[in-house]
Formats: structure tokens, C-alpha cells, sequence
DNA sequence: CGTTTTTGACCAGCGC
DNA sequence: GCGCTGGTCAAAAACG
């Protein structure tokens, strides 16, 4: 399973009593012997050595029969990132030739720079999940270097193709360029509008409204009992209000890992389903993230991307029209974007009753099986064909719960492919559990899984995700084997927790977090739980009992209170 | 005592 | 211009 633990087995072949106190005594004796004992203990002597010796054959027996299994276990695992790269390619080849057919119908007059440099950025905004446009022009470069001899040797095959490190001690300056490129495509800092530029200072502001209309948000829905949804990130709550067409409060928050951070979210639960919480995600993270952080931070990111590119497109084509709902399939991937940007009415998620202002993703992970949620995804698109739900700006939902054949979907935390590099990674921090369900690393984690299980010293300080702490959006992404999108961002997490794992499997216990989902996702409560609680610092990560209370109870406050315009929205 | 949450007030954008 | 609404600030309160 873990290469860099089979190299290190591999590289003790030529002293494999190492570990073995008993074949070290026998070295001891033998080396003493060498040096002249005793002639009368000599037949004596003999007599252990060839017990020592006897004992040394078989522990290199053992271990040579160990090193054979690892071995073959390297070789499925080559196998495994052989085919993952192959989907990728093939993903990479079917979306450049899409993409480069548009361009040429949408703008025939284009130049040839526009031509090479446009589509290739959109490729990787789709197929790279999480990664900034000037690390695609990276892997722009790198990835046709990629053979499949150089997979399992070379050191960097993975990096090319999925190029995303966590290099969390020090500042990472592929996220640093993340964020900075994502920011700029997206315009994304705080506060987007409305704000008085002195209270906050900084130069955020300029840029904020240098591109206030592309300020991509991404909203999540999950099942979820507590008050906010872990996702990693340390918040500060800093306001609350009621806000129309829903009885429960809006809980405002900003991260506190970084003091200049602009990432801010909203809490809010569903009018219509109040176990349903929906976080709306606004900004980039302008610090590295927390591994624990990294899964959702992708995901969203991720989403924003699309969204982004999504609303772009289309609303720069000539085909761009208002009121238009577009569901496509891209390997399997349900995509529905509906781009109203130039309609005027102002939209309200007939769930969420925030109002996207800016254009915003959701990601619906609510859903335990495909039809509901494709039935929301479907009352959304057909509201927005139909009914006068139309958004300001486009509003795109992923459905990723559309396929019940994978009953027992998989999640890799940690999964652990070591290409021999060692990455310097916050011990203290968790890996980021994101999944992928193919049948290929169903193989693997169930390997995975029963060598943990025979592990009899678990390190107690990595907790075990159990069903109730996993992601619904881990579950969503699992659920979906052609997702090969979500793939990319998956593992280039994967690679951030590799870091991670191969560090601690020197210590014993690699893969210290594992994640499986529950038959029954309706018992997934809270499930986006990307991260290990252990990471958490003092400060709260689950911020607040706002919203635990109970929500009716604020239908009848909210109303009694509207005498002024001000009392109807700070009282809770 | 430091940090976080609560909450009333304030501000800007938008629609009428 | 006015009212409504979303978003944020900041002082006070609560918490650990």
C-alpha cells in the first residue's frame, strides 16, 4: 500500500535483523566469536550460531515473502495511477477538443493566441478542481511529459498531472498563487459591496469593486444537526440576521486563521427543510490552509471555478440569452448552469432564501438518493424556466449524488502514494479526507483497510472518522465513479495528505483517517466533516448555538418584531 | 483576562 | 427620494 514504506523495506533487504532483538543478540554473538572466544565454549558456541543462523534464514524468509507481497502491491497501485492518469488524459484530450470546437463556432475570427491560451485555461478550470489557472499553466507545460514509464519512477509523475502540494509550514507558493489567481479571476475579496471602504481598510476593497460582478459564491447544503459545518476552518461569527422569506437567523463568519483572510460565510438553515443547513462560501483563503481544510476549501473552490467559467462563457457568447438553463452531462458529471444575468428580477433560492446576488454554485448534498436530489435540482431549474425565480446572476447546482450503484462508496484519506518525495507538512494537521469510488480503489482501501485493522496500535491521536462525521459532500463525490473531474481535486488532496502519511508511517500508523458512508445518508448528520477534530485548535470551530435553537420559533418573533424596518432583522 | 458571541446600529445597493 | 434588504461594525455580554 505504501510505497515509500515498501521502499523501505525494499532498501533493509541487506539487514533485515534489524528490528529483530533476537537476531541482534545472535549478531552480537557471532561478531564475538569472530573476535576470539573462549576455546572451551567453542562447540558450545557453534551450536548458537547455527540456532542464530537457523532463525536469521527464516526471518528472511518472512521478509523476503513480505517484500513480495508489497511488491505486488506496488504493482496494482502503479496499475491504479496508471488508469487514473489515463482517464485524466483522455478527460484532458475529450475537453480540449469540446472546448477548442466552441471556440471556434463562438468567435471564428479569434486570434491564434486566444485560440491556444483561452481553451486551455478553461480545460484545467474544469478538469483540475481546486487549482489556480497559473498552476494550470504549469501543468500545461508538464503534462505532456508525462509517459506512463515515468508514473511509477518518477518522482513527479503525479505532480505534473495533478499539481497541487501542501506545503503547509511554509507559505506554498503554488496555493499562494491559487488563491492570488483565483481572486483575480473571480474578483473574490471582501467585502464585495456595500461596505465602507475605512472601516476595513486594506487594498481588498479596491479590487472588490474593481470586479464586483464576478464574485463567485458557493453554497452547500447538507443535512446537519449542529450549528455550522465543519469544514476545518477556523470562523469568527460576527453578525446574525433574519433575512426575508426565511424564519431562521443568518449567521455571518469570517476566518480567523489568517487576520487578513477575506473568506467570509453564511449559516443559515433551509425554510422549507430546517434539518438542512446551507453554508454559502464567499472569498478565497489568502493563508494555507489546514489539511482538514483542504477538502472542502477544494470542493468549493472547485465549484467556484466552474462556476466561473460556466457563467463566463456563457455570458459573453453570442448564445448568451436571459433566462437560459443549461443541464449538461460531462462524464456523468450533472452540470446545470442557468445563466440570468441580464434578467432583472431578483432571485431567491426557492431552498436556501439567500438571495445570490453574485453568482453562486450549490452544491446539494442533501440527498440521500439521485431523484431527490435531482428533484431539487430540478425544481430549481424548471423555477428558473418557469416561475419567476430568476437570478441576477447565474446560478449553477452540481448535482453529485446521482448514481446509487456504489452502495458502499469509498473514501481515501492518506491515500498514500509515495513517489519517494519528502514533504515537509504540519504534523498537527489531519488529512483531508476526500473520496472517489471506482471499483479500482474499492480494491485499494479495502487493502488499506485490512492492514488497518490489523494494526494493533492505532496512533490515538488520529481519530478515525466514523459515519456520522462524514462529508455528504465526500459521500456525493464517491457516490459518482465518472466523476473524474472531482477526481483531480480529490487527489491532489490526496497528495497533500500523502505528505502527511508518509511522514507518520514512519512512526507506524500512516492512513490515520478513514471514512466510509453509511447506507442510509439521512443518518449523516453534519456530514461534511473534511477534517479531524483533533486539529482543531481552542478556538471554536463550531461556532455559536445560534442556530440550534429551535427555528420555528423565530417565524412568530420575526413577524411580531416587523414594526420597523430595523427590528425585522436583528432580533433573534 | 483574552477571546468569542450577541445585538443594535449603520451603511450601501436596489427597486419603486 | 424613500423604503427595503443584505451585509458589516463595534460595544457589551458571555465564555473559558
Amino acid at each position: 500500500m505504501d510505497i515509500s514504506l515498501h521502499k523501505s523495506v525494499l532498501g533493509d533487504e541487506s539487514k533485515p535483523s534489524e528490528s529483530n532483538g533476537d537476531e541482534e543478540s545472535c549478531v552480537e554473538e557471532i561478531v564475538l566469536h569472530q573476535f576470539g572466544a573462549g576455546k572451551g565454549a567453542q562447540d558450545n558456541d557453534n551450536q548458537k550460531n547455527s540456532n542464530c543462523s537457523n532463525q536469521l534464514d527464516e526471518q528472511l524468509g518472512t521478509t523476503k515473502a513480505e517484500m513480495d507481497e508489497v511488491m505486488e502491491e506496488n504493482q496494482r497501485l502503479k496499475m491504479y495511477l496508471d488508469r487514473i492518469l489515463q482517464d485524466y488524459r483522455t478527460l484532458q484530450m475529450q475537453y480540449r477538443d469540446v472546448v477548442q470546437r466552441e471556440a471556434m463556432a463562438k468567435s471564428p475570427h479569434r486570434s491564434d493566441h486566444d485560440l491556444t491560451e483561452a481553451p486551455a485555461d478553461h480545460e484545467v478550470i474544469d478538469l483540475s478542481l481546486a487549482m489556480s489557472s497559473m498552476d494550470r499553466k504549469v501543468e500545461l507545460h508538464k503534462t505532456p511529459k508525462i509517459n506512463d514509464n515515468e508514473i511509477g519512477d518518477d518522482k513527479q509523475g503525479l505532480s505534473l498531472g495533478l499539481d497541487c502540494k501542501f506545503d503547509l509550514p511554509e507559505k506554498s507558493p503554488v496555493l499562494e498563487h491559487s488563491m492570488e489567481e483565483v481572486k483575480e479571476e473571480a474578483g473574490e475579496t471582501w467585502p464585495p459591496k456595500g461596505v465602507k471602504n475605512g472601516r476595513d481598510g486594506g487594498g481588498e476593497d479596491e479590487i472588490s469593486q474593481q470586479n464586483p460582478t464576478k464574485r463567485a459564491r458557493v453554497s452547500v447544503r447538507v443535512r446537519c444537526d449542529t450549528p455550522t459545518m465543519n469544514d476545518g476552518c477556523q470562523w469568527r461569527k460576527y453578525g446574525q440576521k433574519i433575512s426575508k422569506g426565511n424564519p431562521c437567523p443568518r449567521a455571518y463568519y469570517r476566518c480567523t486563521v489568517a487576520p487578513s483572510c477575506p473568506v467570509r460565510k453564511q449559516v443559515q438553515r433551509c425554510a422549507e427543510d430546517m434539518s438542512i443547513l446551507i453554508t454559502t462560501y464567499e472569498g478565497t483563503h489568502n493563508h494555507p490552509l489546514p489539511i482538514s481544510a483542504t477538502a472542502m476549501a477544494s470542493t468549493t473552490s472547485a465549484a467556484a471555478s466552474m462556476l466561473m467559467s460556466g457563467s463566463s462563457t456563457s455570458g459573453t457568447g453570442p448564445s448568451s440569452s436571459s433566462s437560459i438553463t443549461t443541464t449538461a452531462n460531462l462524464h456523468g458529471l450533472n452540470f446545470y448552469l442557468s445563466d440570468n444575468s441580464r434578467t432583472k428580477p431578483a432571485f431567491y433560492l426557492p431552498n436556501s432564501s439567500i438571495s445570490p446576488s453574485y453568482p453562486t454554485i450549490t452544491l446539494d448534498l442533501t440527498s440521500s438518493s439521485s431523484s431527490s436530489a435531482s428533484s431539487h435540482l430540478n425544481r430549481l431549474g424548471s423555477s428558473v424556466n418557469n416561475n419567476n425565480f430568476v437570478p441576477r446572476y447565474s446560478t449553477t447546482n452540481l448535482n453529485f449524488s446521482s448514481l446509487e450503484s456504489n452502495p458502499l462508496p469509498v473514501s481515501y484519506n492518506n491515500a498514500t502514494l509515495n513517489y519517494g518525495q519528502q514533504q515537509q507538512i504540519n504534523r498537527n494537521q489531519n488529512a483531508a479526507s476526500l473520496s472517489f469510488g471506482s471499483q479500482p480503489y474499492e480494491n485499494l482501501y479495502q487493502s488499506y483497510l485490512q492492514k488497518t485493522m490489523s494494526n494493533p496500535n492505532p496512533n490515538p491521536n488520529q481519530q478515525n472518522l466514523g459515519p456520522d462525521t462524514i462529508a455528504a459532500a465526500t459521500k456525493a463525490i464517491t457516490s459518482d465513479p465518472s466523476f473524474q473531474t472531482v477526481l483531480a481535486a480529490a487527489l491532489t488532496s490526496i497528495i497533500g495528505g500523502n505528505h502527511n502519511a508518509a511522514e507518520k508511517s514512519s512512526g507506524g500508523d500512516a492512513f490515520p483517517i478513514l471514512s466510509s458512508f453509511p447506507p442510509n445518508s439521512n443518518s449523516n448528520k453534519c456530514a461534511p466533516h473534511f477534517m479531524n477534530k483533533s486539529s482543531s485548535s481552542s478556538s471554536s470551530q463550531q461556532p455559536g448555538l445560534t442556530l440550534l435553537s429551535p427555528p420555528f420559533l423565530f417565524s412568530s418573533s420575526n413577524k411580531s418584531k416587523s414594526n420597523s424596518p430595523a427590528d425585522n432583522r436583528d432580533h433573534v
